[in-house]
DNA sequence: AAATATCGCTAACATTCGTTAGTATCCTAT
DNA sequence: ATAGGATACTAACGAATGTTAGCGATATTT
């Protein structure tokens, strides 16, 4: 009888872990509970004695992910200095969760559709919020003079979004490195903001 | 009996449509037959009297995106002019394609993972083979001293994906209009690349 | 008007899915 | 050593899925 091995973590922790990678790979509809427990090393059934289901393992997942960036962005909100480097240490909290957790990132970027209310629309209004007030940010650039004058909800799309991009880095063969890749980000990405 | 509305299209090609709005809401595994038969207004069994398979859509939709996309790309390559400006064309481009065929472009870049050999490794070599001949720009633009620095793969990277956020324009309730959008890409998308 | 091909329907199929019930085994604390 | 809780197993369920077969209705051609 193969029990999860469990280092440090519960097993729950292991299991959404696994979850993780497996959601990221195949996609949430996609990846099976039997897929899981093999990846697990453990039979389907076993797994719910730990979770109370499938959909419980993105909410954990979604979740989790939403709430370090509401931290992040509590805390940048704080800090006494020019709105051009709020967003850029922003921009680098964001890279660096996509390079270091991935797989959590990507789940909770890629498929919080498949959420059921109350959590979907949770997810949602946390969503709405924080880019909103990436905006605000934005804005008080403009007004600033610091950043061109752009359209801010237009601005944070591409930001947000291009960062995601960071996928496609971890899936090619020819990686440049971490560094390399987050300097070069905020070059275009700053670069592509600042008013001269 | 309630016959597929034929308007100058083939019955597949409504069929098609149908799939790529459903398969852009629901995504390819949680869009059933059942709902696209809803959809079109006719039940799922009489699908097959036009399409082969599920799978089928999903290849229809997923090349004739791509296609789109090689056409141009070697059209502008053979154009005289400057690095800068063949990236602007291919970025104003893919910022129309997302705008006037958002379905389709969406769920071409979002569920082609779905796509089952040899249909998938094809899908996969098109778009690394494109990416490569968009670098390639790129890197004709720093030799040039028209762009600056960095490296090209990743600003590939940066330029599609933030293209691919104008998903979430489209789904916002307050949209900036279609032309203010690209511009606004553009300004940000281009501004991050020139040397100044 | 008759003949033929096209199209849509009902019914059903084999699979796969998430999940539960019930039971055996392992670990831990007394 | 043993009791009790935690954990894993086998078996099975109902529901949903993609797809096929066979038949009737409709449109098109002759």
């Amino acid at each position: 009888m193969a029990r999860i091995k469990t280092d440090n973590n519960t097993r729950k922790d292991v299991i959404v872990s696994k979850a993780a990678s497996l959601f990221r790979e195949k996609g949430f509809k996609a990846a099976s509970m039997r897929d899981l427990a093999e990846a697990v090393g453990v039979e389907a059934a076993s797994l719910y004695n730990h979770i109370k289901s499938k959909t419980e393992l993105l909410h954990e997942l979604c979740f989790s992910v939403a709430n370090r960036f509401l931290h992040k962005i509590d805390e940048v909100e704080l800090e006494k200095t020019s709105s051009i480097n709020k967003i850029e240490k922003l921009l680098r909290f964001h890279i660096n969760e996509m390079i270091n957790h991935y797989e959590e990132v990507y789940v909770s970027d890629r498929e919080w559709k498949h959420l059921s209310d109350p959590y979907l629309s949770n997810f949602q209004n946390q969503r709405r919020i924080y880019r909103k007030r990436f905006a605000a940010i934005i804005e008080t650039g403009i007004r600033n003079n610091e950043i061109k004058p752009i359209d801010a909800p237009t601005a944070v799309l591409i930001m947000l979004h291009a960062i995601s991009g960071i996928e496609s880095w971890h899936r090619s063969t020819q990686k440049i490195n971490a560094e390399e890749l987050e300097e070069n980000m905020i070059s275009i990405l700053v670069g592509g903001l600042v008013n001269r």
